[in-house]
DNA sequence: ATGAAAGCGCTAACAT
DNA sequence: ATGTTAGCGCTTTCAT
């Protein structure tokens, strides 16, 4: 037999159905033998309950809906894995799709989803079209990470880039470091940009070394940028952090793994704070609008950043904001 | 309305519910004005199939489950690119999961997935059990990516460590190299050692140099080793690859961002083989017994392996084999 | 081309 | 404590 059903399962245990549907919800008013003959003739049979019944029957599935923009993205990995934590702490079962970055393919995703009558999902994708995001909320609960939407039926839970950039400014400025160069390394100008002290902007990791006065400190924007940044400030000879320090707004396992100085908003921790706000909102213990989440950077002190040697700090003005 | 069914749009658009079933499935013999007339009530009411109610009737799903050993792996993170590729051009829809490294989770992901009655399910998960994934085997069809299962209900799709390894150090042997290390820096010995001659493995980034005939080459075993021993090796002052060139056996992001040079089957390719062997077997069209399918590695020559300088070559033995 | 009717496997409200 | 029954939303014959 391909699929038993829970009907075979009652004939072999000699019970009914609506026994056997009991028991397999872990019901407390059935009496210890017939529980476990239904529990011995279930795993004779390797019966597996049909979820699809289940949920059509019950109208609710227990399943959480996760569309994840791009899984290669290391963000996105760790966002999933704070959404998966707290999911299995509370009982949550995780479905997971991708869109791969087009956005064709996220819509089709997030419609494979919904087809699923999840009890709620989680977007972690920047690029949808709000309008797309309005219309999913009107099914099922729905909570967006990594950007806010404008909108009292949807949550969101998002990170603070210019928070970031503060932070590691602040950290540098304690440092002792005065010349900073902030390094935008992308092919698109990266949105912390504006969180940075305008004229202190690269595009191109030597450009900083071309003024007069180089600085002692890089403030790379963004993960890409941070590895390149660390590996063209080795290649060019400057030695990492005892002649310039690197910090990184972003946090990533390469950076982790080459022990980058990183300040950004834990990604995990978005995760884990969606998966909690989405799991409140479905079981009815949320308030009617729209939550909005902010999770604050955090800093990870590691191997490029140094405090500047007296002998060359000097007294321009701190960049902090 | 919040789930509007496919009764709801029959009475707005005036016809049966077999009608409007047939319109949602695409089916040819539905006169255009009615068609039109259903295609505008549904969309009017918001309506989307429940795949759930779809699934239950009509036996198969059209699904196809995935699980991940782990996202934060890019090499599952490029598994599913493939997977998904050859999933979308040939029409199938996939639901992710993952046991994030832990046994318990995986099974429980891979039980969340099979409740589902997916038509499939693909299996990249290097560490679960053969018994698990034999079991899941009598439920529905089953690829494994990345290992060999012996059993032939399941198809296998893997890639070939040791042929990657010998394609790598032929390589090295092509530019004149003959001194090549092969380092394996990871926690647990990787088992590309077997493939590597015995004496040229080194655990430690600067333990070749402490020979007395210092390697003009070093062969790093997996991703991680890789970034590991080019980071080690530019700190240490090595120049790279003037000095000594650097080539690694499994590829990922990192590498190609460093563009450093790499061997690997391509997991995007073990993917999309994967995807195709399961569609295969799903619709029928493949043998009775377990297929087996592998994927040659794949040279990917970037700026880390450079020919041995003339002045530098001498006549020891060539380490291919 | 269109409609009627019988389930798919399960849950939940009810009856015993 | 256990059995009965009426659906959940859809597909799929089978009539018309």
């Amino acid at each position: 037999m391909a699929h038993p059903t829970l009907e075979d399962v009652a004939a072999r245990a000699g019970v009914s159905r609506a026994l056997v549907s009991l028991v397999m919800r872990g019901s407390p008013k059935v009496g210890k033998e017939r529980r476990e003959a239904v529990l011995r003739a279930a795993r004779e049979l390797g019966y597996r309950p049909n979820m699809m019944a289940r949920g059509l029957a019950a109208g609710r599935t227990g399943l959480v809906g996760v569309l994840l923009a791009d899984l290669r993205d290391p963000w996105c990995a760790e966002v999933h894995e704070g959404l998966a934590d707290e999911a299995v702490r509370r009982g949550a079962r995780l479905l997971l799709t991708t869109g791969r970055g087009r956005a064709a393919r996220e819509r089709a995703a997030l419609d494979d989803l919904l087809g699923l009558r999840p009890d709620g999902v989680v977007l972690a994708s920047p690029g949808m079209p709000a309008a797309d995001i309005e219309r999913a909320a009107a099914g099922c609960a729905v909570t967006v990470v990594g950007r806010s939407v404008r909108s009292d039926r949807v949550d969101c839970v998002t990170g603070d880039g210019a928070a970031a950039v503060r932070l590691a400014l602040a950290h540098l400025a304690d440092l002792g470091h005065r010349r900073v160069a902030c390094l935008d390394l992308g092919p698109r100008p990266s949105p912390l940009r504006r969180a940075c002290p305008p004229d202190a902007v690269a595009t191109a990791p030597d450009e900083p070394w071309r003024a007069p006065e180089p600085p002692t400190a890089v403030l790379a924007l963004g993960d890409p940028t941070g590895t390149a940044a660390l590996t063209a400030l080795l290649r060019a000879g400057r030695r990492v952090p005892d002649e310039v320090s690197l910090i990184v707004v972003g946090d990533s396992p390469g950076a982790r793994a080459a022990r980058v100085t990183a300040v950004a908003s834990p990604a995990a921790e978005l995760g884990s704070r969606a998966m909690a706000v989405l799991l409140d909102r479905i079981s009815g213990e949320a308030p009617a609008a729209g939550r909005r989440d902010t999770v604050p950077p955090r800093l990870d002190e590691r191997d490029t950043t140094r405090a500047l040697s007296l002998g060359r700090r000097e007294d321009a003005p701190d960049l902090r904001q």
